[in-house]
DNA sequence: TTGCTCATGTAACACGTTACATGATTGT
DNA sequence: ACAATCATGTAACGTGTTACATGAGCAA
């Protein structure tokens, strides 16, 4: 229900084909939704069929031709409502196969499932990396020469930057929460 | 693709109806991952028709007849295979609608996105005083008179506790998260 | 008398994933 | 020589959501 929001909330910076949006929500909202590069053309389908979405072709000689979307004055509208709408319930569903395989530990030899944590450890410790070291730092993302023309904004520095802290505090969650339970399992 | 493991990992400890797994799932798993009961109906026909799982007909007078699943034998190889085989990546899909609002909070009024994160902040407060007040303590779960004849063990009294415990640091994280970004737009 | 619990499902729809097809250009 | 990038999609499948249908018993 919501790759909607996020294509028309992104779409609202700026024209762009759907090649190009796959990019930026791999860049920026990847970390809050995720989406194939065909779910994001099938979706981009049904928001021009309801007029929230048009096109144009640009042609390429070199290149397949690009089909450049823009928000409608009713797009805006229909993202406007959704931001402005409070919604009753903040829980999203979650679907997270790591836990599931904790939840079910006692089936398994406990060194294996120190194992299987281990390897959990490693992947955050990878993304902690990326997450820590200015990879993400808002002014670079938005001052990016790639970016310049998206016209994200200081003020949307903020919000971004809620996220990126919301993630990196999560990271560091899980590391430390994983070598408990690493260390749960030590002796 | 792990509401198949979730319903054989349950099934692993009693056989039980639909309704009642989806019961369990909501006390137990729920936190992990959510499963409505159209779905786990359906699954269970699939499991059935593979020969995961197999099931009898119990008559009851005052209420509708029961149908028992129990896990079968190749069910219980299938589950253990999963179980063993360590995942080579640990992020599952996120799909959080509330983010999306925050990422393109800066479409909106300052005071509505305030506003949308003191919800979220009660919310979370919420769901804190339920993780927090020994409602959720794993000896508790198990030992209820309810629970009993699932044969949940001590050792998997350990690993829900780990689940436990990364919910409720989760939850105290989101407060404090919500509680910053709020003050940062306080002023 | 209204709604919850018990207990089964079906059907339609929405959304997500994976695989396939096409084809030039650019970098290693 | 090989892979990645750019750029479009379609098709099949799998999973999740919502609404509907049935019907007794029990508690507020």
């Amino acid at each position: 229900m919501s790759l909607k929001f996020g294509i028309l909330g992104l779409l609202n910076h700026a024209p762009m084909t759907g090649y190009n949006l796959k990019k930026l929500f791999d860049k920026s909202v990847n970390n809050i939704w995720t989406a194939s590069l065909s779910q994001i053309y099938r979706e981009l389908g049904a928001l021009e069929k309801n007029g929230l979405v048009s096109s144009y072709i640009e042609e390429q000689d070199d290149r397949p031709d690009k089909k450049i979307y823009s928000i409608s004055s009713e797009g805006k509208k229909a993202f406007m409502k959704w931001l402005s709408e409070c919604p009753e319930t903040f829980v999203s569903p979650k679907r997270d196969e790591f836990m599931l395989r904790v939840f079910f530990g006692a089936s398994l030899e406990k060194n294996e499932v120190k194992r299987q944590f281990e390897k959990f450890l490693e992947d955050r410790k990878a993304a902690a990396e990326f997450l820590e070291k200015d990879e993400i730092l808002i002014p670079k993302f938005i001052k990016s020469p790639e970016n310049e023309k998206l016209g994200f904004t200081m003020e949307d520095g903020r919000y971004i930057g809620f996220v990126i802290k919301r993630a990196k505090m999560s990271n560091r969650l899980l590391i430390q929460w994983a070598e408990e339970c690493i260390k749960e399992l030590g002796e």
